[in-house]
DNA sequence: AATTGTGAACCTCTTCACAGCT
DNA sequence: AGCTGTGAAGAGGTTCACAATT
């Protein structure tokens, strides 16, 4: 069994990106590849491919490379995505509405189950077959569905006290769209989709460089 | 001059995070605070706080702290958030709807002055007071509106050739939404938003965790 | 007494380089 | 000959610990 602590995020990371790599190539009827071709598309060496690799088991063949097919499915059992995830989203407005219709998240096997929303306009309306929920049922409801996963996207003000609420009702994990930091207990996994951040990141180059 | 290569990724993004740090105890009215509460708010050390401010320069004084209506000017200096930032929109699908009406953005003073889509039935359309353009004319109406920056929201087999055609025109910098590398020169920037990734991190922790 | 700013120590991640396999 | 897998070296990022300042 793998020592989780010694992989580190990047690492993880990367084999997301290994991952949609991999799928690219499928698409092209691609059998084989090398780590180098690997990190070409990815922009990063090779050595850093197979080190990423090695941490998990061995799956090239010296020489030849790796099997795209059979890469594909060893980087799929690592990252947990041989199974679905029901997938609870928190938040209805606009940002809401995008993840719903995002149809990336269906093919990596994230499925959205249900939907909360407070506004009582929103409750009851049936979007892609998921109907909204008011919070009050949020709880029971994401007993019954099996949601493993909260995405939170509603206004930063509102973000804690639901996680809160979603801990409480036993949740996990989480994935934060609001843009303000969140407390969770040791026990509970919370990233972060922070979308100004890359914005910010390209004014700080672009300001900055030479 | 700060030599920008000296600076690290990681502490840029964590800069972002001091700064909505900041904005947020000014919205309560704290107006000190210590390396030792910013960290403890991002979950992460003071040194590390000190540390990335120092290589900018000396924002607190010792013994008290920062003012945080001064470290946050600084930072906005340094993030090069004291201008707003012309930003032009290419794909009017669900992720560019909800960009458009994301309020953080324009609170960061980056603004979508233009959109762009190849669907006629789009091109026309006005929202929030912005027109949807033909791809067709974007490369006179970006050198017009002085677009800086271009976000990507179109699907994933699109993006390379806009993003292609946006430097022919002149563009330096994009934030790509699409789930896919992009290959673009070395004096262009791109910052990637892959969704996904932050939930197969997740599905990655609850599947190997103890 | 409290807290910054920072060189030095430490630790982690990346790259090198080559043995080993096809 | 070509390419993987990996220990060791190297680079880079984080934390320590303390002098300096209020």
């Amino acid at each position: 069994m793998i020592d989780i602590n010694k992989i580190s995020d990047s690492t993880i990371r990367r084999l997301s990106k290994y991952y949609r790599t991999l799928n690219e190539l499928i698409e092209k009827n691609v059998e084989t590849v090398s780590s180098n071709e690997i990190a070409n598309i990815n922009s990063i060496t090779s050595a850093q491919v197979r080190k990423d690799l090695s941490f998990f088991g061995t799956f090239g063949r010296r020489g030849l490379g790796y099997n795209t097919f059979l890469l594909k499915d060893n980087i799929a059992t690592i990252l947990g995505l041989k199974k679905t995830w029901n997938v609870g989203l928190v938040g209805f407005g606009n940002i809401g509405h995008a993840l719903l219709q995002y149809q990336e998240f269906k093919k990596q096997g994230f499925i959205i189950k249900a939907i909360f929303d407070s506004d009582p306009a929103k409750v009851g309306q049936i979007i892609e077959g998921v109907v909204v929920n008011p919070i009050a049922d949020s709880c029971e409801i994401s007993k019954e569905t099996q949601i493993e996963i909260i995405i939170i996207a509603v206004p930063p003000k509102n973000a804690q006290s639901l996680v809160d609420h979603f801990i409480s009702c036993g949740i996990k994990a989480f994935l934060n769209f609001a843009p303000t930091s969140l407390k969770v207990p040791e026990n509970v996994l919370v990233k972060n989709e922070n979308m100004s951040i890359e914005l910010e990141a390209l004014s700080f180059f672009l300001t900055n460089k030479a």
